[in-house]
RNA sequence: GGGCGUUUAGCUCAGCUGGUUAGAGUGCCACGUUGACAUCGUGGAGGUCACUGGUUCGAGUCCAGUAACGCCCA
């Protein structure tokens, strides 16, 4: 046989990919039972991210996973798709073709946008923004296709999906319509966690803190009709005017003679009232806060619990809006017009008292006028500034000198600029009545590693507000309805046109619903499509579904869902897999899969999350071109679920060894047994001692490599394989049964030998297979890719089962294989010692051991003796000092170079 | 402040239900190329298993507490 001297992992990736693709040996068959199929459901990655190492390291688990069932004779179901969905690919669309979106433009099909264009963005409608959008993912999803297959990812790519692409949107849609009707989606007018540069609601899930520097800010407010005043301590100055109340703790002797009383703020002097409640934290600032409709998480729930009036003065983009002061009368007199009520997750109808007058009643509503008219039109944090200067101007209104502290922030996750609370019309999932029931479902689930479950349950216990679904993007899965308009042109949001199902999806923008005309748009008595798109998680969700074809295809849905497997990174337990288990709960009361599996992250050499903030990002393909693909997959092996790593590039060149050797030792073994007729080299022919005591070695190593994969701790089943082959294969076995190999003639020990050898070289190449694909198909393709009972891919053959061991009888001395072993390490340490190659001849060695030991050393000597050149061994009983075995070692006289 | 996780050789990590003298790789040192492999082989040095206390005949492993780090939630 003439094998290639060296390996060149380029090669052989190509050959293989493309012989893979041609065989479709990674496609799934519909035509085999539930039973015999392992389905997994992966969170398509998001494909206008960038891409790191971390992706090839979380992504290779589940193929570790996947390649180790598919050997195992299951019918796999492994489908991938690209989440393209949503925001970062709109800021991609904007970043990389400096376009922005501006809604209300009309579309321009002539409209041709260039790359890389600097100066100020060009305005462009929806609809050819949405274009770009879908023209730039389809870049972006070659990139990410091409990085899978060359990882070895063994996908079945006629199931690719995207996020974006009709089906899903059809899912989403028919989603979203089956839980309104059946009462679990609601539309509400309330607060609600709002980004000023994206100008979008936001869901708790997306939620992040940061901390950062601030300053407690000591006003002065007076009493109304008495000549006392009480200090309050906020960092948020610049929302005074939107104060409705004051709060102290109801336990708080300083203040308990003021609550009752009506306070006024200073500057604008509006008279809040003084309350108790043991919200209000008496060791903050000065123990009394003052509460402003909507500063914060607070705030909102004292609005709601005090039914307080709402003041809003923050705009959706984050700048002071005109509001009006007038006295109190005039205010009292004209509540009508500002009031409306709405419904809270609660159930509870809660007063909104604000309007399109946004009038606040002020007890000196010109000099509050004044004031404000610095403010107005100024981002909150200038508008902070500007009200400070005001205020020290003033003289009697800041207490003392601010406070510098650090507190957390509430961000959104993917924005630059602290989150506003503003009341907005959003639709919702009820998720808060059922938090129960989904820790329930978590609990029906097998998480791997199992303390993860945990991470889960404080997750849905931490929930404090429904799933906001509805966004305020433009590449997203449009909301399927229409609105009515009522004769006086009023929308009216409880007049709720749906399509008919067969229609979706539907962009209600462009289209019309049944029974209107497209004239009828935005005209008095006609309809308005809703403009908002749903939460990306809201598709994200769905991945199960969407692959079963949920909804659209009910038997394929049947027999895809739930999936077995969900793997995914511990990171997005309180996104992907909560939405994904909040949405098979709801539709059918299912948990999506029966087990998932979290991967750790890949941290830099500092331990710190890669990031491409952080600028330590590195990228993937160079590692692939450096060190071959098993190389990196080798790396990402190594690690344990749910453990996060330090980057280390040293464990590539592991890998890349591990690959060399595997490549070389391989070709060795095969080239030792391949001169013989396969059919001589049958288990009945392993008849020396030395060869059923590696097999005896083999038994176990394939039982805990089993049991170990079987509960998906890929990481143990490669560390014993790898054990296995380096130090039992190849530093002990090959040389032991080499001299054997090289009779002359077809002695019984050399077919011995032989046949050993290939019996078990086949079951550790099946053994490294799920991890190094590419190594082993190459050797595979060698010899065994013929054999009868296995298959032409190496990753379509069976798994190696103690049952093929069966017919070799085990070794006469259970412990011959330890015995050897300490006999070949003492002689090489002599070697070693007396500063002479490993091949050089021994005079003699005298073996000292308890009768046992002798015993099984007596039927593998010759074999120790021929590996290490020894003229002459001899057996001795007696106790050695330490271990099995005590050896004297004449080396032989060798001349100095 | 609460929860979860981590802490073992210079570095990266294994150590299953407690059981001889705690392992691997890497790095370091020495030696070695005439029958797979110098992208190599062989050998060596290197550890108070974070700390304190407890259970036990016996603890890296079990229990309690402490500390540091990381993540999540207030």
């Amino acid at each position: 046989m003439d094998l290639p001297k060296k390996y060149k992992p380029a090669e052989t990736e190509n050959r293989c990919i493309e012989a893979w693709a041609k065989q479709g040996i990674y496609a799934w068959d519909p035509s085999r039972g539930r039973d015999e199929t392992f389905v997994v459901d992966t969170p398509p990655p998001t494909v206008s991210g960038s891409l790191h190492v971390g992706h090839l390291f979380s992504y290779s688990h589940q193929d570790f996973v996947v390649r180790f069932q598919r050997m195992l004779g299951k019918n796999i179901f492994f489908p991938i798709g690209w989440d393209d969905n949503g925001l970062p690919t709109e800021r991609r669309v904007q970043n990389l073709l400096n376009v922005k979106c501006e809604a209300h433009l009309p579309y321009d099909p002539e409209f041709k946008p260039t790359r890389g264009r600097k100066g100020n963005p060009t305005p462009i409608s929806r609809k050819n923004f949405v274009e770009l959008c879908d023209e730039v993912i389809v870049d972006d999803e070659k990139m990410f296709k091409q990085l899978w297959t060359r990882l070895g990812m063994s996908y079945d790519w006629d199931q690719e999906y995207a996020t974006i692409n009709e089906h899903c949107r059809r899912l989403s849609q028919l989603s979203f319509l089956e839980l309104l009707e059946k009462g679990e989606i609601y539309q509400a007018e309330r607060p609600v966690m709002w980004d000023v540069d994206f100008q979008t609601a936001i869901a708790q899930a997306e939620l992040t803190e940061k901390e950062l520097p601030g300053a407690y800010n000591f006003l002065r407010f007076g009493i109304e009709g008495e000549d006392d005043y009480l200090v309050i301590a906020t960092t948020r100055p610049e929302l005074l005017g939107a104060c409705v109340a004051i709060l102290v703790h109801p336990d708080d002797e300083r203040y308990q003679d003021y609550v009752g009383k009506n306070a006024v703020t200073p500057l604008f002097q509006v008279p809040v009232p003084i309350m108790a409640d043991p919200k209000a934290d008496p060791e903050k600032g000065t123990g009394v806060v003052m509460v402003c409709t909507f500063g914060d998480q607070t705030d909102v729930e004292w609005q709601r619990a005090f039914r307080l009036p709402i003041r809003q003065i923050v705009g959706r983009n984050g700048h002071l809006l005109p509001v009006h002061f007038v006295s109190v009368e005039a205010a009292a007199a004209n509540t009508g017009e500002d009031t409306h009520v709405t419904r809270m997750e609660d159930g509870r109808e809660v007063v909104m008292t604000y309007g399109p007058g946004r009038t606040i009643p002020s007890l000196d509503p010109d000099r509050a006028n004044a004031v404000y008219a610095a403010l107005e039109g100024a981002y909150v944090k200038k508008a902070q500034k500007r009200f400070i200067a005001l205020a020290e101007e003033a003289g009697d209104v800041i207490d003392r000198p601010a406070e510098p502290i650090t507190h957390a922030v509430k961000f959104f996750e993917k924005g630059d600029r602290p989150l506003e609370f503003i009341p907005t019309r959003q639709w919702y999932t009820k998720i808060m009545d059922k938090k129960a029931a989904l820790i329930e479902q978590g609990k029906k689930i097998n998480w791997h590693p199992d303390y993860m479950v945990k991470r889960y349950e404080h997750w849905v216990e931490g929930l404090n507000q429904d799933w906001c679904l509805s966004r305020q993007r433009y590449f997203g899965v449009p909301i399927p309805l229409w609105y009515r308009i009522d004769e006086h042109g009023e929308v009216r949001h409880d007049k709720r046109i749906l399509p008919n199902r067969d229609r979706l999806p539907i962009d209600p923008l462009s289209e019309t619903p049944e029974g209107f005309d497209e004239s009828q748009r935005d005209q008095p008595g006609g309809f308005t499509g809703e403009p908002d798109v749903l939460d990306t998680w809201a598709t994200s969700s769905l991945t199960p579904q969407i692959s079963s074809r949920w909804g659209t295809d009910p038997e394929r849905h049947a027999r895809l869902f739930p999936a077995d497997l969900r793997p995914q990174g511990h990171d997005i337990i309180r996104t992907w897999a909560f939405y994904t288990i909040v949405k098979a709960y709801l539709h059918e009361g299912e948990v999506p899969w029966h087990n998932v599996v979290l991967s750790g992250w890949i941290l830099d050499p500092d331990r710190k999350k890669m990031s491409k903030s952080q600028g330590n990002v590195v990228t993937p393909e160079p590692l692939i071109d450096q060190y071959g693909a098993d190389s990196v997959r080798y790396w990402a092996a190594r690690a344990r679920l749910g453990v996060d790593t330090a980057y280390e590039e040293q464990v590539f060149k592991v890998g890349k060894k591990l690959v060399t050797k595997l490549f070389n030792a391989s070709k060795f073994a095969i080239g030792r047994f391949s001169g013989v007729d396969p059919a001589l080299l049958t288990p009945d022919k392993i008849t020396e001692e030395s060869d059923r005591a590696v097999i005896a070695q083999l038994r176990p190593l394939i039982k805990r490599a089993t049991a170990a994969f079987s509960g998906y701790d890929y990481a143990q089943a490669m560390s014993l394989t790898e054990d296995f082959f380096w130090r039992v294969l190849c530093d002990n076995y090959l040389e032991l049964a080499k001299p054997r190999t090289y009779d002359e003639e077809l002695t019984e020990g050399r077919l011995s030998a032989c046949a050993t050898l290939r019996l078990v070289h086949r079951a550790v190449v099946r053994l490294f297979a799920p991890f190094v694909p590419y190594i082993t198909e190459e050797v595979w393709s060698w010899v065994y890719s013929k054999d009868a009972d296995m298959q032409p891919s190496i990753h379509k053959s069976p798994w190696p089962t103690e049952a093929e061991l069966a017919h070799v009888p085990e070794p006469r001395f259970a412990n011959a294989y330890d015995a050897t072993v300490a006999v070949v390490e003492a002689v090489r340490k002599a070697k070693a010692d007396a500063n002479v190659s490993m091949a050089a001849p021994v005079e003699s060695v005298k073996i000292t051991a308890r009768q046992d030991t002798l015993d099984a050393l007596g039927t593998t000597l010759e074999d120790i003796r021929r590996m290490l050149k020894i003229e002459a061994a001899t057996l001795h009983e007696g106790k050695p000092e330490a271990g099995v075995v005590a050896v004297e070692t004449v080396v032989g006289q060798v001349e100095k170079k």
